[in-house]
DNA sequence: AGTCCGTAAAGTGTATACACTTTCAAAAAT
DNA sequence: ATTTTTGAAAGTGTATACACTTTACGGACT
């Protein structure tokens, strides 16, 4: 659908709003993008309409684009949201669960424990994301597994900074601890414990100042 | 965010796709469809990935855009996922409950019966998908009233053709039943009828034979 | 000094141009 | 007759050009 290279930009801005070193509210301009990845205006363009629908800036007519800055208002709601549909997605697991979904779940559960020996602090949040994908992937509700993706994708840049590396660990005990729920086929016990780690998700939200600035913020002198 | 010229080619196209007058597999020639809007191919190109995101059309890298043939079991997927969603929707709606918000469901009712009367199809279908939105609105939860309209839009293609007047006044009625329980804060009856409503409609999905060709698929010649 | 224009620079929005890919059909080869 | 080749037509992907809007700054006026 893309030519890799738009979505290189895209993954390439993502990356650096998520690690804040764009700052919410800087002014997006084409052109400096463009001569930045050495593209023409066309290609940015694209890439910021993608990065519209994922709400990472904002888009205002004749003005420009804008990093976005979520509020925590909408972090709040967003978590609201998953609580409803991951309440409900634990419960159906329980239904259809199966040894080789299981050893699935279990398997990337070990992959979380493995990333955070590691510095990587991308690749850690991420894995941590994909295991509420995971789940809905294996109901075999390609739709549900999109949808939360997008859920959690729209506040990622609020649990990509706001995860500190104590809470890191805490979550990935927290999913090993569901996966035992759903094992023992007990869906209320499942249910509690995935809202309850929603909850402790939500609740370790906090600000962190912005990093240093990367070569794309000073590429927009 | 975007030129009222690029909106309204795609809602145009998205009318054109939902009322089958486009079926399921036609090529959207961008050349074609940008002389017959009197525009130029940006702006089609534009409105095509916009079309793209709602999953309305398919884009094949190099080969162009083709109208989405949406599949049963992709609608089935929709459907699980707002019972989910709208089941906790209902619950919560309970709690936060009050006179002015109960009003606003009543008169969004009274709407619904009143296009019943006549004989907009299109309007009708908006209306009735509303309903479901205008809860979440009321919760005060943006983010769950737009995933919400998102995710009936995405089976809108479906839902918009293959529901029959019959069908329409049905659901206007289970919408009122809702709406008393709601009103009588009996949250177990509510998501009870909220989940069979959703059943209904997901179980009156039937195939109809697409439309005549219309001024844009003669266009495309 | 402060406010109000006016103008130039910068930037977005749309159209057009051009390169490269796919498609299709007719000619050539088997 | 069937398959292969080939080349032009059509179409997509990206760059560039141009019109129009916003922004910023400096001078005129109060």
């Amino acid at each position: 659908m893309e030519s890799s290279t738009t979505s290189s930009i895209v993954e390439a801005l993502t990356r650096e709003i998520a690690e804040r070193r764009l700052a919410p509210g800087t002014k997006l301009a084409e052109q400096k993008l463009a001569t930045h990845f050495g593209v023409s205006r066309t290609l940015v363009r694209q890439a910021l309409h993608q990065l519209a629908q994922n709400r990472l800036v904002r888009l205002e007519p004749a003005r420009g684009a804008f990093v976005s800055a979520p509020s925590i208002e909408e972090a709040r709601q967003v978590f609201a949201v998953r609580r409803m549909i991951e309440a409900e997605m634990t419960r159906a697991f329980v239904l259809v669960q199966t040894p080789s979904k299981l050893k699935a779940l279990r398997a990337h559960v070990a992959q979380e424990k493995a990333a955070l020996r590691t510095q990587n602090i991308t690749g850690r949040n991420e894995l941590l994301s994909d295991f509420h994908v995971r789940m809905a992937e294996l109901l075999g509700n390609e739709v549900l597994a999109q949808l939360l993706g997008d859920l959690i994708s729209r506040c990622a840049l609020i649990t990509l900074m706001y995860q500190s590396e104590q809470n890191a660990h805490h979550n990935a005990d927290e999913h090993e601890d569901i996966v035992k729920a759903l094992t023992a086929r007990d869906a209320e016990e499942a249910v509690r414990l995935m809202t309850e780690h929603l909850e402790h998700v939500e609740h370790n939200l906090t600000f962190e100042p912005s990093r240093r600035t990367g070569s794309i913020a000073s590429a927009l002198s």
